[in-house]
DNA sequence: TTCTCACTCTCATAACACAT
DNA sequence: ATGTGTTATGAGAGTGAGAA
């Protein structure tokens, strides 16, 4: 190998991203050379302290030389072709699903013909596996082998040998009978253990698991594909398991912080709620401005009743027009935009390889995150009842319904506006995510702006794919003017609640400001108005109102309204919601 | 700075339906 | 009967934020 220390220094931040790493590969000059000795973990770990630092060198190195091989090869003799090469041009070219059973019998035959030999050529009549760390060796020596147990060290780090060793030197993915008896044997009598059946069975099984992990990673391996279109079908495997009577959780975190109203007000407000629930032969117009006006009752039965009670007492959850309009008004989202413009946006940066095609770009963009994540997609998106109390999209005869806690809430025709609808369902019934729904997590980060709720691993994937979520700058201007066409349009008194999101002072001021002139306008004639009177400057401690006005339990989020808030907010005090602001949400991260 | 704790992630494996 | 893809699950490993 004839690199020098720079092109390795290049070659190892491609899958390396630490610095103290890579400046130890300068500082002992380590070349083409260095680098083609370094064949077994023990060398690795001088410079790489973690195990799965040194596998991952490993088996970079080792890509990096069957390039290096291949292409020595292929500029000596471009006439021979090797097998490998042979059976993937032989398979990239069968037609998936439509061509004549005859030919793709006698395809598959031969492809198969071709993978046995293939391994036969490859595979040894004696398997010896391969040189193992000091430490593991010290082990056996000593007579350790609990160590060796299940969910030990020393077991995942043998196995893991073998498997690479399996797939990067014989590209063995399914190895037979014999094979795995071969396999089994030779860890058997490296560990020095009695020869037996039973011995041999259990190792053959950890390497037989290990490498059906290993194929997810290369999915697109011609055996893998082969063995993939032959037993994946839909409706096989394990059946999903329903959570039957469990409740999708209510989260604090997502609370939008409410303002207490008198009495007399809030009564009002539960009036015009009902009147909107029991005359349904309001003129459009009116009947948003009235649904805009109530969010107040809405966001405080949310909190404490059951879904089938909410979708009872507020039968407008069953209009998608209305649940965007409340999400532009809770979130400063216009989520039916903001869906449609990073769906393909997000799809883009998502799908390597043609996947899905038959679906459309939503339903793509759930089915790949799922795939991404390794999450069944059921969860999200099944086509008879959901297995999860959680949003679930159920498609039945063109129509999606969108469903929560098993209760079908609304419906749509629109792929688009399906997904939109679901993450507005945890903004709506202000939902906790299911512990390991990290699909959900990062599309609710991306059209929200917000990325509380996100795990390590959905980062790892928003860098490597270079996700963007929104700026908190962009997310302003966004709002910004959502409140202000907003306004303009419905005249309506309901202001846009600014965003105290984060300490950025002069943005914060920027969208105090906006709204101030709204309110200025707004105080000028809302005398006329029923609108909900929000709290008067004067009025210190909201907690002082009368018991049944102040159910809410006292959050620890109260504390920055009251202390911080009251007096730069004060003035933009009409706003009768607000986000939760960061600091106190910071605690505790929830999943 | 190091330590502790609570949480998530990863792994090995079980359970299931289907194919051979 | 065995192998495969699939999902579920418990336990160890790993990680990061707050405490000391």
């Amino acid at each position: 190998m004839n690199f020098s220390c720079d092109e390795v220094v290049e070659w190892c931040k491609s899958f390396i991203n630490d610095d103290i790493i890579i400046s130890r590969f300068k500082e002992l000059e380590i070349d083409g050379e260095t680098l083609a000795l370094m064949d077994s973990i023990d060398k690795a770990t001088t410079l790489f302290p973690k195990l799965k630092q040194q596998l991952l060198f490993l088996s970079e190195r080792e890509k990096l030389l069957k390039v290096q091989k291949t292409d020595l090869i292929s500029s000596i003799d471009s006439s021979s072709i090797t097998s490998t090469n042979f059976s993937s041009s032989s398979s990239s070219i069968k037609p998936a699903a439509n061509c004549s059973t005859d030919d793709y019998m006698d395809d598959r035959v031969f492809e198969e013909s071709l993978v046995k030999q293939k391994s036969n050529i490859l595979f040894p009549i004696e398997y010896i596996i391969p040189a193992l760390p000091d430490s593991l060796l010290q082990d056996i020596e000593a007579g350790a082998l609990d160590k060796f147990g299940p969910h030990h060290t020393n077991r995942q780090v043998l196995v893991d040998i073998v498997t690479h060793d399996l797939i990067n030197q014989y590209d063995l993915f399914y190895p037979t009978h014999k094979q795995f008896d071969l396999i089994g044997t030779a860890i058997i009598r490296q560990l020095k253990l009695p020869m037996t059946r039973d011995n041999i069975a259990i190792w053959k099984d950890a390497v037989q698991t290990k490498l059906k992990r290993k194929r997810l990673q290369h999915r697109d391996h011609v055996d893998v594909k082969h063995h993939q279109s032959k037993y994946s079908k839909s409706g096989s495997g394990r059946p999903v398991k329903r959570m039957i009577g469990e409740v999708a959780q209510r989260d604090r975190q997502k609370q939008l912080m409410l303002l207490n109203y008198d009495a007399d007000t809030f009564n009002d407000l539960q009036l015009k709620s009902k009147s909107l629930k029991d005359n349904s032969q309001i003129e459009f117009n009116s009947l948003l401005n009235l649904w805009k006006e109530t969010v107040y009752v809405r966001r405080k039965a949310i909190r404490d009743r059951p879904t089938s009670e909410i979708l009872e007492g507020f039968p407008g959850y069953k209009d998608p027009v209305l649940i965007f309009e409340e999400v532009k008004i809770s979130m400063g989202v216009d989520l039916r935009v903001v869906v449609r413009r990073q769906i393909p946006i997000l799809l883009q940066k998502m799908i390597t390889t043609p996947a899905f095609i038959t679906d459309s770009p939503p339903i793509q963009l759930i089915r790949v995150l799922c795939r991404q994540f390794e999450e069944t997609v059921h969860h999200t998106y099944c086509n008879t009842t959901p297995s999860t109390p959680y949003p679930t999209l159920v498609f039945v005869d063109h129509i999606i319904h969108v469903y929560v806690d098993f209760i079908p809430i609304v419906s749509t025709t629109s792929p688009d506006d399906a997904l939109a609808l679901l993450l507005a369902m945890y903004a709506i019934f202000e939902l906790n995510f299911h512990k390991n729904s990290r699909s959900i997590r990062l599309l609710y980060a991306i059209v929200f702006a917000d990325k509380r709720f996100l795990s390590n691993t959905i980062r790892d994937v928003i860098q490597e794919k270079q996700i963007d979520i929104y700026s908190e700058l962009n997310r302003q201007q966004l709002t910004e003017i959502n409140s202000i066409t907003n306004n303009l349009v419905t005249e309506s008194s309901t202001t846009e609640q600014p965003h105290c999101y984060n300490d950025n002072k002069s943005s914060v001021n920027m969208v105090i400001n906006a709204t101030e002139i709204l309110n200025n306008n707004e105080n000028a004639t809302s005398a006329s108005f029923d609108s909900p009177a929000p709290i008067v400057k004067g009025r210190k401690r909201p907690q002082k109102l009368p018991k049944t006005l102040t159910t809410e339990k006292p959050m620890p989020i109260d504390h920055d309204s009251d202390h911080e808030n009251q007096n730069d907010c004060s003035s933009s005090m009409s706003k009768k919601l607000q986000r939760v602001d960061k600091h106190s949400s910071k605690k505790k991260r929830r999943y």
